[in-house]
DNA sequence: GCGAAACCTTTGACATTTGAAATATCGGTT
DNA sequence: AACCGATATTTCAAATGTCAAAGGTTTCGC
């Protein structure tokens, strides 16, 4: 860290209140952030207290329930936004448990794919049924018109962020 | 994870595409967090870049540096969400980068607060500064009405969501 | 003022996270 | 058939994350 020039800021800006004085951009990230987290802290709550399985493990099944021939490795860490490195030690757990397999096909040996268990998609698809009825509880205030547009709207947010990235990702 | 009962739920209803037979609230919900996870990781890939901090300790500076006074270490954990324990260490590295300091209040020697030194705020500040830049350049494409108004939709979003958990949380 | 309940922070055991470096394999060139 | 660049996965160190239990301190009821 290094010696950096206060006097390049107003202060104010960025000093008071439940950040009144920032960007609309910046208000709404930090909005979009704390919604986004007190979510997942009750949805992990519930996985842990319910299921014994963390979020990543969720998405991780996730994205194999719907791909009944398995995953490779790397198309699940670009899939769930979870580093290469990450994956590998999740996949190790859930093999652990039974609920993933992994081989490697015959002809590149390079490549490790990732399966549901019967067992595992068993698991999972009681996991989603309760993950879908947390939501509904979760959001149950809001109008279901709002919810709908919001996810378009999002949408939009999403594109842009997109677009103005060094890297690429992917819905 | 126990043997749990598959035919209670429809598999077509999660099966398919991009989540396209979820419900809307499933929907709404996979896509706010992959576009915090997304905005976040790139955010995150700058502080690391530019200034060799972490999400984490930004967000701490960030309710630092609006509290001249300092805070206690258990309102730090609030604010931020990020639990006691973890308050402790992440406030002991910024302590040892010379961007923190910790002090007991005579009156209650329970309490440790934790405030900003002068190159804390002024690191904070240019951080801050460019942080702001960064998210319009990520929501450039967005209409400005639209971040507002966006703004406050998710805001309906999190009241809910607070209204329904077991535990607690604010702004 | 004494003891119990309440409060604040730290500690400890582990799981998860990232980023970068290391490994292993493939495909094509020569 | 050895090599090179591109791919795919794993390993590693450091930071962050949770949860539960332990440590001091304060406060309150009596």
């Amino acid at each position: 860290m290094a010696d950096l020039d206060a006097e390049a800021v107003d202060i104010e800006i960025i000093a008071h209140g439940p950040n009144i004085r920032s960007k609309p951009e910046t208000r709404l990230w930090l909005r979009l952030l704390s919604t986004t987290k007190l979510i997942s802290t009750e949805i992990r709550k519930r996985l842990r207290a319910e299921f014994g399985a963390t979020l990543p493990q969720f998405d991780l099944m996730a994205q194999l329930f719907r791909e009944k021939e398995g995953l490779r490795l790397g198309e699940l860490s670009k899939r769930t936004m979870v580093t290469n490195g990450n994956i590998t030690g999740l996949v190790e757990r859930l093999e652990a448990d039974g609920l993933v397999l992994r081989e490697t096909p015959t002809g590149d040996r390079r490549v490790t794919v990732a399966k549901l268990t019967p067992e595992g998609a068993k698991v999972f698809a009681a996991m989603a049924a309760a993950h879908e009825i947390w939501l509904r509880d979760l959001m149950g205030d809001v109008d279901p018109q709002l919810i709908t547009s919001l996810w378009s709207q999002v949408g939009e947010i999403k594109a842009s962020a997109t677009n103005h990235m060094t890297g690429t990702a992917e819905d």
